[in-house]
DNA sequence: CGCGTTTGACCGGCGC
DNA sequence: GCGCCGGTCAAACGCG
C-alpha cells in the first residue's frame, strides 16, 4: 500500500517513552512504548502509519480499542521471515498527533546496515533523516533459536542511548527495538499520554527498578528527566535540536 | 508476481 | 460460566 505518507513521521519523531510491562495478568510481555508526535502529520495523514524505523513492518491487523477514538494497528517485522518482533500503533487517545507505539519482541536478525549510505536514506522513508546513527552495530549475534527469543528477550530492551554502550554487551538484537530515528524533537516523559493512566506510567516504571536493576539504569536516562548529561547522548544523535522533559 | 494492507473471524485471557 | 476485549489469523484485494 501507499505506506509514503506515513513513513514521514519519522521526520517528526518528539516523544520517546519506554517501559517494560512484565505482566502479571496476561502472558509476561516486555513492552518498549515509544510516544511519537507526529505534529503537522498528523492531520494529514490517513492513519496512524508506523514512524519509520529500521525495519520493514507488514500490518497484520487492526482494531478499534475501546475507549479510544482510535484504532490500534497490529504491524510485524517483514524485514526478516523469522522475526518475531512486533508493534501496535495507536494514536493517543487524547492527542491524535501523539502516536503510541508499543513494541513487543525483539528482531532477531541484523537491522539494515545503517552504514550503507542507500539505508542511511532508508529506501523506504527517503524523507526520514537519519538518526545519525544508532551505530546499530552488527553484533554478531548470538543465533538464539527464534522461540528461544521470544522468553529471552524479556531482558533489557535497549534504548538508542543505550545502544552503543549495550549492544556490545551480547545483548543479542535488542538494540533493535530502539525504533526511531529521532531527527528532530524528543520528549521524555514520565507522564503517560492517557491522562488517567499517568499513574500506572509511574508503576510500570517501577517494576522496572524492581524487577530490572540491570535496565533500571539504563532506563533512568529516560525514565527521569534528563538533564544536561544526557544532551552528550542526543548530540551523538545528531541533529536534535532541544529536549523536551515534561511532568 | 511479490509484497503489503484491509477486514472479518477466531481464539484466549480476564473480569464479573 | 459467560461475555467482553485484545490480539492474531488468513483470505481477498490493491499497488508497484
Amino acid at each position: 500500500m501507499d505506506s509514503s505518507p506515513s513513513r514521514k513521521l519519522g521526520s517528526n519523531v518528539s516523544e520517546l517513552t519506554q517501559e517494560i510491562q512484565t505482566s502479571k495478568r496476561r502472558k509476561v510481555v516486555e513492552k518498549t512504548v515509544v510516544r511519537v508526535r507526529i505534529g503537522e502529520n498528523a492531520g494529514k495523514l490517513k492513519n496512524e502509519g508506523p514512524p519509520s524505523d529500521f525495519w520493514s513492518w507488514r500490518k497484520y491487523g487492526k482494531k478499534p480499542i475501546k475507549g479510544s477514538p482510535h484504532p490500534r494497528g497490529y504491524y510485524r517485522c517483514s524485514t526478516s521471515k523469522g522475526c518475531s518482533a512486533k508493534k501496535q500503533v495507536e494514536r493517543c487517545r487524547t492527542d491524535a498527533s501523539v502516536l503510541i507505539i508499543t513494541y513487543t519482541s525483539n528482531h532477531n536478525h541484523p537491522g539494515p546496515d545503517l552504514h550503507e549510505p542507500n539505508l542511511n536514506q532508508q529506501s523506504k522513508d527517503p524523507e526520514t533523516p537519519p538518526t545519525g546513527h544508532l551505530d546499530l552495530p552488527t553484533t554478531p549475534k548470538q543465533e538464539k533459536p527464534e522461540e528461544e527469543t521470544e522468553e529471552e528477550e524479556h531482558d533489557h530492551p535497549i534504548l538508542p542511548s543505550c545502544a552503543d554502550e549495550n549492544v556490545c554487551q551480547g545483548n543479542s538484537f535488542h538494540y533493535l527495538q530502539s525504533p526511531i530515528r529521532f531527527s528532530q524533537d524528543i520528549m521524555i516523559s514520565q507522564e503517560d499520554p492517557f491522562a488517567d493512566n499517568s499513574e500506572k506510567s509511574h508503576h510500570t516504571l517501577g517494576i522496572v527498578l524492581d524487577e530490572e536493576p540491570i535496565s533500571c539504569s539504563r532506563l533512568m536516562p529516560f525514565s527521569a528527566p534528563i538533564p544536561e548529561e544526557n544532551n552528550d547522548f542526543f548530540d551523538e544523535l545528531e541533529e536534535l535540536p532541544h529536549i523536551f522533559v515534561f511532568h
